[in-house]
DNA sequence: CCATTAAGAGTGT
DNA sequence: ACACTCTTAATGG
């Protein structure tokens, strides 16, 4: 270990083979870096490439700290919060494998406007913020990839806040739940990822109350299945329906 | 394996 | 938002 790179341990050349063999083999198709893998010039980025390994409810990107580099989901579920004025968190977005975390901090920002937390045990790969943007004025394959994803990006967050401004509670707890269906997918009748009332209501833009109550709600009206922890959308078509004026665009 | 305890889910005000 | 009860999961002997 070395001064400063506490958390990031220092690989050897034969383990720096592997890891550019693991970017080449990499199966995770959304990321950008293994789609343009066979592009001139990524191999010194792959080569740079370290690899974190970060447990449950691990903080591994802390809103205000100074921008270092970017993260790419490997493997697991992170959520990427803003916390508010009263500690309250506003969950922005939750990602999956092969998304970029802390992206927004790139450029020309100082600090990171977000923080990110790992719901399940993750593995990150971190690229340094200056090898990164010499790779992009080097590879342009690779920053046009990099443009759509912040276009798409940009696009997304628009369409949230028209959800958040315009939606009542009940649209918003069932835009939540689609959201989450659509990301994550289910498992024997459930969300495969466990979330609390209080993740929900952070993202809904909500508290915990009006989450566990709309929860039985939808329940009642058998729109909802709930056992526990575990929540699953027993009728999608008819949630859908409710929010489908608001975003008819975003049905797939 | 059971008992204790802590965390989170529900519900009424 | 707060207070309270109930349920479930975690801990430890």
């Amino acid at each position: 270990m070395r001064e400063g790179t506490n958390h990031i341990s220092t690989y050897t050349e034969q383990q720096d083979k592997l890891l550019d063999s693991a970017c080449g083999n990499c199966t995770n198709q959304n990321c950008l870096i293994q789609k343009n893998i066979n592009t001139p010039n990524i191999g010194k980025l792959v080569k740079a490439r370290k690899e974190i390994k970060c447990k449950k409810g691990q903080q591994f990107i802390m809103e205000g700290a100074s921008v270092t580099g970017l993260f790419f989901l490997l493997s697991g579920k992170v959520k990427v919060l803003r916390t508010g004025l009263h500690g309250k968190e506003q969950i922005v977005r939750f990602a999956t494998p092969g998304e970029i975390i802390g992206h927004r901090g790139f450029g020309t920002e100082e600090t990171y406007p977000i923080s990110a937390i790992a719901l399940v045990d993750c593995t990150l790969c971190y690229f340094s913020k200056e090898l990164l943007q010499e790779t992009l004025r080097e590879t342009p394959s690779l920053t046009y990839d990099f443009m759509l994803f912040y276009a798409n990006e940009l696009n997304r967050s628009e369409i949230r806040v028209k959800s958040l401004s315009q939606m009542t509670v009940r649209e918003r707890v069932i835009d939540t739940l689609l959201y989450i269906n659509r990301k994550f997918g289910q498992t024997n009748g459930y969300f495969s990822l466990l979330l609390s009332r209080r993740e929900y209501a952070d993202y809904a833009g909500t508290t915990e109350e009006q989450v566990i109550r709309m929860f039985s709600i939808l329940k009642k009206e058998g729109l909802l299945t709930t056992k526990g922890k575990r929540i699953g959308i027993s009728n999608i078509t008819l949630l859908k329906k409710e929010i489908s004026e608001h975003n008819f665009y975003l049905d797939s």
